[in-house]
RNA sequence: UGCCCGAUGGUGUAACGGUAGCACAGCAGACUCUGAAUCUGUUUGUCAUGGUUCAAAUCCAUGUCGGGCAACCA
């Protein structure tokens, strides 16, 4: 299926926030609709970010707008221009084939940076403090906290416009040391909302900045430079999170006290995203990063568009989770089920099945002459006749799955057990005749004979046999490496209580080395693939010479489930 | 504590004063050369109490519970 197809399919998400924005393009409020996503250059983007791009960039894509990708690159002391670039990447790859057009760039065209306005902002600020509406502020952060707990007026609040004048030109200037001074906006001591008690604006930092260098030591706050910036790039919807809902009056406030000519953007909030069995925060995945519990942000089990890129899941596939679980103001935390569901539903249509072997347990089939080797028709995917057939190896060692065999069979066990028949996919009926151990009593290879007859489009092919299992061929398979990965955490709210990092999964990662169809020598990392009856896979972008496959997902598993019932 | 916000099955959401629907999960079955996919059926819900109304998940009031903010972070 085309993506524009599946655009079209897909029911046109409806939320409360593309409901203001339908109300405001009915009646033609704005010439265009102008969102952004503005995220701090501080690390890498997670699943959370990728919900806030789906709904930016799907407002701007659904209503003729216009989305922008904006550095919200205020503290310097915090950010690195390796996230910039990370962030760039991904919100690339998140958008490619979609909403590409909708991505505002600048005349360099580049992403916007809120750096790119400092002097614009600073301007703000001087005229603010023209306006007596600014002041600037020597107190130490401990007795602003203080008086501002107590709504109490600062001693220095009512300096003149020529004192204050003078002290943010000094500041500006580098004559003061980092924290001995503040620019505050002139609000209300006393408000309710503890965002107008005389907020800070500016704070002295001398800081490396990755965009602008040494050109400034006094930087503007998050509540000063964001909406500075919307307004400057013609936002019309500001979208961010429930977090900031109690910074919406300050926005508006400072927007409103400078005269500005243009229309003003308009702020609106929604729910951050909270997955199960998953953490979220920045600092949490930093501190997985950082303590080696994982192997770096783009570790395939972390919840960052890197991890899950490179664990094989499509941009699509995050596209329609982050459309099937909606906008609210509901803090509530989603099933980590649902972004499970919409990852399978992608992989099955597109994958090509492969047949590969994990745990590899050799059989012999007695009655095929050693030597023989035959080639089988194998679909390459049965959601897809366009993806055509290819040729597997047959002969008379196999490998098959270690699972797929019992001793002592459990009931409704239909695979392979003594004396007991079972399809070899694509190939013969099989019956178990010998199993072979060694000393230890270890299953060491398994003796049979095939159903001559029954090989697909053979005389006996309809025969039915309860059971169909993988296998590949001893002489021609591929060895590759697998990473088996699992959930990286064992409860569904890791961050509940104490410390996240107990919860971690001790078995979130399992490496083997896999026995494979010889026409996955010429796997490519664009491409999905299932291993049929186990996973997804995709290749990962350390493999080499060497294959290396990352399971992205498991198959849905019903026999696992109905085996685990009866223990 | 103050201010702000929220509450619909197990989970996430829809219903915009007029039949509580969808998705995921679960359960049961059909089909199956993937115990996958697909198909069929199905269990489970409007936080509470009042009020307005012919009619309330929806409007109002109060309460309960949950979340956020009170950084020279964003």
């Amino acid at each position: 299926m085309s993506l524009e197809k599946q655009d079209l399919a897909a029911p046109a998400p409806s939320d409360f926030i593309r409901d203001i924005v339908a109300g405001h393009v009915a009646e033609k409020k704005y010439p265009q609709i102008h969102t952004r996503f503005p995220p701090e250059p501080n690390g890498y983007l997670h699943i959370g970010h990728a919900k806030s791009i789906c709904l930016n960039f799907g407002i701007a894509h659904e209503f003729g707008g216009v989305c922008n990708l904006r550095m919200d690159d205020t503290n310097p002391a915090k950010e690195d221009i390796e996230y910039v670039e990370s962030i760039q990447a991904d919100v690339n790859w998140l958008i490619g084939g979609w909403a590409e057009k909708e991505l505002g760039l600048t005349p360099a065209k580049a992403p916007f940076y809120a750096s790119d306005y400092f002097d614009q902002i600073y301007e703000f600020a001087v005229a603010l403090i023209k306006k007596g509406k600014a002041f600037v502020c020597d107190l130490t952060p401990d007795q602003t906290d203080e008086y501002r707990r107590a709504g109490k007026a600062s001693p220095f609040r009512d300096r003149s416009v020529e004192e204050n004048l003078d002290l943010f030109t000094r500041m500006k200037a580098g004559e003061f040391p980092d924290g001995s001074r503040v620019l505050r906006a002139k609000i209300i001591v006393d408000a309710p909302n503890i965002w107008l008690r005389d907020p800070l604006l500016y704070r002295i930092k001398r800081a490396d900045h990755h965009q602008t260098g040494d050109k400034w030591c006094i930087y503007p706050m998050y509540d000063f430079a964001h909406c500075l910036s919307d307004y400057l790039e013609g936002i019309t919807h500001s979208i961010c999170t429930l977090e900031f809902e109690v910074h919406r009056p300050l926005y508006d406030w400072i927007l409103e006290n400078l005269d500005l000519p243009k229309t003003l953007p308009h702020q609106y909030e929604f729910a951050r995203l909270s997955l199960g069995y998953t953490v979220m925060s920045k600092r949490k995945l930093m501190q997985l990063v950082e303590e080696k519990l994982v192997t770096g942000w783009d570790d395939p089990r972390m919840p960052t568009i890197s991890g899950i890129r490179r664990r094989g899941v499509t941009p699509e596939a995050l596209r329609n989770f982050a459309y099937n679980i909606g906008i609210t103001k509901y803090n509530g935390i989603t099933d980590v089920s649902v972004l499970e569901h919409a990852i399978r539903e992608d992989l099955n249509k597109r994958s090509l099945r492969r047949l590969a072997v994990l745990r590899p347990l050799k059989i012999v089939i007695t009655n095929v002459p050693a030597g023989h080797v035959e080639e089988l028709d194998a679909v390459n995917n049965p959601e897809d006749e366009t993806a055509g057939k290819r040729k597997i190896p047959f002969s008379r060692e196999l490998f098959i799955e270690r699972d797929d065999f019992q001793e002592v069979p459990p009931p409704k066990f239909f695979r392979l057990k003594p004396g007991g028949e079972v399809r070899l996919k694509y190939a013969y009926i099989i019956k178990c005749d010998e199993v072979v151990k060694d000393a230890s009593g270890h299953i060491t290879e398994l003796r049979c004979t095939a159903d001559l007859d029954s090989k697909t489009g053979g005389a006996t092919s309809a025969r039915k046999v309860k059971g169909t299992i993988h296998w590949v061929s001893a002489a021609h398979a591929v060895d590759a490496e697998v990473r088996l990965y699992d959930r990286l955490f064992t409860v569904p709210e890791p961050d509940a209580d104490g410390d996240f990092r107990q919860h971690l999964n001790p078995h979130s990662l399992e490496v083997l080395t896999a026995k494979l169809e010889p026409s996955l020598k010429d796997a490519t990392a664009a491409t999905r693939y299932q291993f049929e009856r186990l996973a997804y896979f995709a290749l990962d972008k350390d493999s080499g010479n060497n294959l290396i496959f990352n399971r992205t997902i498991t198959l849905k598993d019903t026999w696992a489930k109905e085996a685990h019932k009866a223990s």
